[in-house]
DNA sequence: ACCACTGGCGTTACTTAATAACAGACAGGC
DNA sequence: GCCTGTCTGTTATTAAGTAACGCCAGTGGT
């Protein structure tokens, strides 16, 4: 069985760290991604990362486009959409269906699989990329003659700080 | 490595099955299961659930309350959601949240496991249920002191028969 | 230098999704 | 009968996401 990747390690232990650092850290890399893919990380689509990247909970769009708001006189629904699609297909960001919600993400790469533990208590997200699940996944649907083109994963439930603390509040 | 579930095979067999049946048989279980667990099926959310049941394609709300429009007067918005909530928690229908739309359950329990493999091509929606995804899934959670309460499993990719016939439709 | 083409962004308007809050109806227990 | 809780109707509003159009800056060809 395969080793559980320090991403997921990393994300669960917000109160330590450094999340100046883990932002900077994830912008770096980002520019590094775009320059090697000849993709343009604007400086709008930069600031909607650097925003995402605010912290490890996830962002709604309408969160983002309010922050932006602030900083520029023009900000409507398609400026933040447009930049999210864009992050999104080059890996940057994912997208959190159940919760309508956008995280950054760790290792861009594109064509990445999404799977995510979701802390229901304290709203924290972390990325989980375990190869057997993939694996798993891929098993069952080739039996089924099925295809795969993309997977979402998202776990509900509490993470260890949060079931220490007996917090029980409604990120859901 | 587990067999996987009939539920599947029988859902993507699209073509062959007879739907009518396939409809009766599971209002007869939700009702049955509604009388166990002391939960009123009441005639709107019957309904309801068989207009979910219309297809093995997921069916957005709002498209449902277009439909209920069409055989009463009144129909708004809470009247289909509250309608879905109950099915939800009664373990009848699912939530797709990649799709925001939703599907009828073939095996009605509360506290049901959510995998799904989505037909980008056609539309149709298969339900998995497979145990040693959801084992996977547990161990990787515990290692991280995670404690899973709900997953949400949404693969999206090709059926056997889109693959064959080679459409590529946008049911995304 | 000029032109055409492209991609990024601004802007307006709209559709779809979901929820809040309050009011009436109705059923069952006492 | 009356109280209580649950189900539904109704109105209004917020959140999420998309369509369509136009401008402008940069790029590449001639």
């Amino acid at each position: 069985m395969n080793q559980v990747r320090e991403t997921v390690l990393k994300s669960f232990a917000t109160a330590a760290h450094d999340h100046g650092r883990c932002i900077k850290t994830a912008l770096a890399k980002a520019e590094q991604a775009c320059v090697t893919s000849g993709k343009r990380l604007t400086p709008l689509r930069r600031r909607v990362l650097e925003l995402v990247w605010g912290s490890h909970e996830p962002v709604k769009a309408y969160e983002l486009l309010a922050l932006l708001g602030q900083e520029r006189e023009q900000a409507a629904p398609p400026t933040v959409y447009r930049a999210l699609d864009f992050l999104q297909d080059a890996g940057l960001v994912h997208r959190i269906a159940s919760l309508n919600a956008f995280v950054g993400c760790g290792e861009p790469r594109e064509g990445h699989v999404s799977q995510f533990l979701i802390c229901t208590a304290c709203g924290t997200v972390a990325e989980l990329a375990d190869p057997a699940l993939s694996s798993r996944i891929a098993d069952c649907a080739e039996r089924l003659g099925f295809r795969v083109a993309r997977e979402t994963m998202e776990i509900e439930g509490t993470c260890r700080n949060c079931q220490k603390t007996g917090k029980a509040g409604d990120h859901a």
